[in-house]
DNA sequence: CTGTTAGCGCGTTCAT
DNA sequence: ATGAACGCGCTAACAG
């Protein structure tokens, strides 16, 4: 790999000539900067940016931490921010913490070390850990999906989303509502989205019995798992019932289907997070568009104007979401 | 942010010495390390990973090319990539060409300038512009999904999979087998799933009308429109249908889904790729699993063999592939 | 066991 | 219009 200096070498001028016609910067006669890009054409050299950096302590490059790569979530995130980010010239380093928690954090030093110019995290959990961590950084950060105290943050409306969806299966009639929900150490897709649904219900007067509520994972196996608990525990056997995420809702259905229930006259059915199978399964799933992409440039926007504006001031952004109506309701 | 000399002089030392804690290489005398790791840990000081490839040449960071980011082959492959890289402690940096060709040579040198210990390009077609940029690179690289001459390369076994379905379908019965493919200036899914289809047809002796092969792009309604053109334009209607891609059988179902063809009993169809989707639609569809994290972690292994051992031959690894062979035939 | 010195590749004054 | 000299933060001989 050449270097600015053998580039200078090669073209009898010195190091800052060629500096200067990289950079456009400064006065050199239109001769040499020929002879000089001819040589940079003909030897491929390509400055480096670790030196670059090292000088002008920009990056160009955006840290993005994920819970877990290969989502429809995860990818269509990174798919809108990369796209903010690409205009202005960024790129994304990515870092996957496989829903590790103690991860996010090394990972959050690790990027630190690669002096990226921000730091964007989508965050599956709130510690004081973490909390702390983040405020250490002390460079552009923003985070996702969770709220945070003291960092710009990118959120989903997941309160009133679950919201929509229990007044939605109210409106057609149902009363007796199960839930299908994960954890409640994630914030928003635990605890949120479980009071939307509970609120709803103590306000309308209908009762919640407990083998209604059921918990799962991230996965379709335990929304199977779920569903086939409620079916087969309750006493009262409810209508409808409110997966916190597209995939337990697709195991809720599976099992349903396999047991003979019909879909939505036995039980109605519903998730969150538009992914693709909801559109396709039949009956096609009643879900919540959260526009992920959306979010995405959302977030990349802001650690932008972190970087480029200098703009230092803390915001919460609360995205729109789309409910879908389809068949399972 | 702190660097190396504040914390030498914070503990009354040389900078060396604390390169040398940071490092663990050469003695330093436990009290003196004591000192030193408090500090760094009081500050929250992080090495700075530019300064240190400034010297070493190493940046334990690999170049991660993909034409699109939000696809199921994609973040599979990411993910399969990330798993093998993580555990030797290497990041990866992400570009997204959008399918755009003349990106990826722009993002080869782009991350050349970034000094990637190794470049791992998903390509989607082959000329001799990118042959020639890769080759001017010179570091490690490899290859997914097409056959590039003078690099290594991580493949996918096109024609004996298409083999496979046609193969399959003619085995259900059948004689008359529509096609819908994409541009053949993408090889591997263009040009040889089709040589796959054409070949077995020719070798069974069966006809292939010009109405049969239709071409659509990467997308579900193109493989709605495909499958439409085939019912419409069709003088003799086949019976069983391969798309290239499930995108491409999802959209042409719909389509016969849409008119109240029966499936498979009017029209049998399978596609390539094993999108969770397929599994869901009904009838479930026949496709094949490539493997993509398998793939991403064969890349993966490739490129850090090259950068670990040295390792400069030219490997080409063709993975397995399985056919699942589901309702929709 | 520890410090001094040099240099990685680049941008940036400051002279000329 | 061009160059010399310096320093960014770090590691790696080499001395002691």
């Amino acid at each position: 790999m050449p270097t600015i200096k053998d580039i200078a070498e090669m073209a009898n001028v010195s190091r800052t000539t060629v500096s200067r016609v990289l950079n456009n910067s400064g006065y050199v006669s239109d001769e040499v900067r020929k002879r000089i890009l001819k040589i940079i054409e003909e030897t491929g050299y390509v400055p480096s940016e670790h030196a670059k950096s090292l000088r002008t302590k920009k990056t160009k490059a955006i840290g993005v931490i994920l819970p877990k790569i290969s989502t429809e979530t995860s990818s269509r995130l990174v798919s809108g921010i990369d796209e903010v980010l690409a205009e202005k010239g960024y790129q994304i380093l990515l870092a996957n913490t496989n829903l590790n928690k103690e991860k996010e954090i090394e990972f959050i030093n690790l990027l630190k070390s690669r002096q990226v110019d921000g730091i964007i995290l989508t965050a599956t959990n709130i510690n004081d850990e973490l909390i702390n961590e983040i405020k250490r950084v002390s460079m552009p950060f923003v985070v996702i999906g969770q709220e945070i105290p003291g960092v710009s943050n990118v959120l989903y409306d997941d309160y009133h989303a679950a919201r929509a969806i229990i007044s939605l299966f109210i409106e057609k009639g149902h009363q007796k509502i199960a839930f299908i929900g994960v954890d409640e150490s994630d914030r928003a897709v635990g605890y949120w989205r479980k009071k939307g649904y509970l609120d709803v219900m103590k306000e309308h007067g209908y009762s919640v019995e407990p083998e209604w509520v059921q918990k799962g994972i991230f996965d379709i196996q335990s929304g199977y798992d779920a569903m086939k608990r409620i079916m087969e525990q309750s006493k009262i056997r409810p209508t409808a019932t409110f997966a916190v995420t597209d995939r337990l809702a697709i195991g809720a259905m599976q099992y349903l289907k396999e047991k003979g229930y019909a879909i939505p006259a036995d039980m109605a059915l519903a998730g969150i997070g538009a992914s693709e199978i909801s559109h396709y399964v039949s009956p096609s799933l009643t879900t919540v568009d959260y526009l992920n992409e959306e979010a995405g440039k959302a977030a990349a926007k802001l650690i932008l104007d972190k970087i480029l504006k200098n703009d230092s001031s803390i915001k919460k952004i609360t995205l729109n979401y789309r409910l879908l109506i389809r068949d399972s309701v």
